[in-house]
Parts: structure tokens; C-alpha cells; sequence
RNA sequence: GGCUCGGUAGCUCAGUUGGUAGAGCAGCGGAUUGAAAAUCCGCGUGUCGGUGGUUCGAUUCCGCCCCGAGCCA
């Protein structure tokens, strides 16, 4: 009944095998991909992020990767302007566009919307860090808690990066983080969305695959992309870009703290621990399609649910 | 073959002067507003190697057996 334009949401863990599926769906259909990924966008960073090789992302472009340096800075509010705009165009040359990845608070944001709130200020970010380091974060969240209370009371004393970023919203814009949020209007996305999210009907299944995977990131030389991408931009283990499932690892390990027995067992075990946390956002999403990302046949399920656009 | 040490949660271990046990990691559930592959919150999941004995009661004490490591032959 919608007038709206269509998009297609992909939605699924990590190792459920979304790639595969979008670049099957993209030489089938008239669909364009926007990676959904928080990792895929560092540039130089592939075999960890399992970023789709270069003949794949030439058969199948995918807009958002390797789009910033590992020493940069992404967000959820610059996916979401950066995603309506690529909607808009793919939607104006007459094609749909297909949302495929694995970062959930994007597909919230775009889908949602968000608050008007103040970017990341890296200076005020570095003074509560000395503040945080020296006084700790439940003496933080105390402040929080005179100039914000709604806000200290939803978080927890010990939250470092909310707690941290709620008294980062009250500095630099001089309004507690919970008045702010009142004001968000109501910005639907202006397309019709077909959500689908990959979910595993087994989930020992996801975690052998998992392991196999992050087994194979090593044969694949993951250690010398680290090196490599150590030598060549100014890096530091805080960095986001850093902090990615595998790297903050393999960062561990060039650094001599655990062993390489240890790299593939905490390697292994935080993606299965990412897969965990992207599965309960899918679970809180209620009106997503189901689809067992498992079954034999899961391109023709996928198939045949876009029928309905 | 003898001696010693060990066998407790998926893993590494702690513990019970005899009243069926608890940490870390892993796992599971949840939260999630410009760092989100981040950052947090909650939950112990167990034939205490087996078997016989002592005992009101044994994971704990004793005997035997099994398994592992080490030393001596």
C-alpha cells in the first residue's frame, strides 16, 4: 500500500554468511549493497574484518568499506548520513537499495533515527579520560549524577563509555544528554523496508564455523596485516580501529602478553561473543523476517521473501 | 613393579577440622542514541575418578581399583 521506495535490510551475525548471499542477491536483482559494518570500513584492514576479497567487491561493489584509515573515527550518526544519501541515489538511478551487515546500532539509527546530539569531541573525550584514569569512572558518574540524574540513574556506574559520553554531551553542549533526547522527532526512514536477519537454527553450527574461520585468518597471514598496518599508520591499541575483534588480539600478542595458543583461543572466543550480542539485537527487533541462515536452501528463502517488494 | 604427587564446572584451579562446593576464563540471557567488532549488567551450568568400609551423614577419613605426571628400579 506504501508509496515509499523499497530497501532491503540484511541482517545477521558474524560468519552466518552474509556476504555470500547479498553478492548472490546483487548479480540477480536490481539491488545496489551498503556494507553495514563498523569494521569493514577501515581501509587496509581485510583479513581480520573478513572484508569480501577484490574480485568479489568487483563483481559486486559494496558501498562503505574502506572508506577511512584505522587511525580515523566512524559513528553511527555518520553511517546513517552517509546510507540515506547512498539510499537516495541508488533509489533515484532506479534500483533498490540492499543494507547488508552486521553492526546493529546502524540499522537502528537508520531506521530510527537519532537524537540531536553533539558530535564526539576528541578534546573533551581526552580530558575525561585523565579524569577517568585518575579519579575512576563511579567518581565520573557521581558528577553525572548532579548535572544529569536521569541519565546517571538509566547507567551503570561502572559503563565507562556511556558514562564517559553522557558527561561529554553535557560539556560540550551545556544540556544533560536525557533533555536532548526529548527533543528527537519522528524521522521514519522514508523507504519500505524488507528486514531480513540471518539467524542460526544451531548455534554450535555458528561456533565451528567461527573457529574454522578465525583458524584460517591466521594461515592468512591476520599477524603480518597487523604488523604491516603498525608500520604504516601511527596506531594505538585504544583506537576503535584497534579494538576489533582479532586485532586487539593479535595487538596482545605482538606485544608478547599471550601466548599464540591464547591468541586463537580469546581470538575465537570474541567473535563467538560478538555473534552472541549481534544475536539478542536481532532478537529485540521485533518485526524482522526469520530466516535460518543455516538451511541448504537459504538463498532461495531469501529469494523468495524479496518477492514480496 | 615400588614410591610420591595429582584426579572437584566445558578449561585452569581453590575449598570442605565430615553436614553434597566456589573463583577466573569459557558459555547462556539482557542492555544498547556520534567509539558499537565498543562498553556494561545478570546467571553456576557439578555422579567432587570408581568402588567398598567407618559414620546418623563421606567430595572430605581408611582400604582397594582406574587414570595422569614425576622419581626410583
Amino acid at each position: 500500500m506504501s508509496r515509499l521506495p523499497p530497501a532491503i535490510f540484511l541482517m545477521g551475525p558474524t560468519a552466518s554468511g552474509k556476504t555470500g548471499i547479498a553478492v548472490e542477491l546483487a548479480q540477480r536483482l536490481p539491488v545496489e549493497l551498503i556494507s553495514v559494518d563498523s569494521a569493514l570500513v577501515f581501509r587496509d584492514m581485510d583479513i581480520g574484518t573478513a572484508k569480501p576479497d577484490a574480485a568479489t567487491l568487483a563483481r559486486a561493489p559494496h558501498h562503505l568499506i574502506d572508506i577511512i584509515d584505522p587511525t580515523e573515527a566512524y559513528s553511527a550518526a555518520a553511517f546513517r548520513h552517509d546510507a540515506l544519501r547512498l539510499m537516495a541515489d541508488i533509489t533515484a538511478r532506479g534500483r533498490v537499495p540492499l543494507l547488508v551487515g552486521g553492526t546493529m546500532l546502524y540499522f537502528k539509527a537508520l531506521r530510527e533515527g537519532l537524537s540531536p546530539l553533539p558530535q564526539a569531541d576528541a578534546e573533551v573525550r581526552a580530558q575525561l579520560d585523565a579524569e577517568i584514569a585518575e579519579r575512576g569512572i563511579e567518581a565520573l558518574h557521581r558528577k553525572l549524577a548532579e548535572v544529569d540524574p536521569q541519565t546517571a540513574a538509566r547507567l551503570h556506574s561502572t559503563d565507562t563509555q556511556r558514562v564517559q559520553r553522557a558527561m561529554e554531551i553535557y560539556l560540550v553542549s551545556g544540556k544533560p544528554m536525557s533533555e536532548l533526547i526529548q527533543q528527537q522527532e519522528q524521522d521514519e526512514l522514508p523507504y519500505s523496508i524488507l528486514p531480513i536477519a540471518l539467524i542460526p537454527s544451531d548455534r554450535a553450527v555458528l561456533h565451528q564455523r567461527i573457529a574454522v574461520r578465525f583458524q584460517q585468518m591466521l594461515k592468512d597471514g591476520l599477524l603480518d596485516e597487523l604488523r604491516g598496518l603498525r608500520t604504516t599508520y601511527p596506531l594505538h591499541r585504544d583506537m576503535t580501529s584497534m579494538r576489533c575483534v582479532g586485532y586487539r588480539q593479535g595487538w596482545e600478542y605482538l606485544e608478547g602478553e599471550i601466548t599464540e595458543a591464547d591468541l586463537l583461543e580469546k581470538g575465537i572466543a570474541a567473535t563467538r561473543q560478538l555473534a552472541k550480542r549481534q544475536l539478542t539485537w536481532l532478537r529485540s527487533m521485533p518485526d524482522n523476517i526469520e530466516v535460518d541462515c543455516l538451511a541448504p536452501d537459504l538463498l532461495d528463502t531469501v529469494l523468495n521473501e524479496l518477492r514480496h517488494l
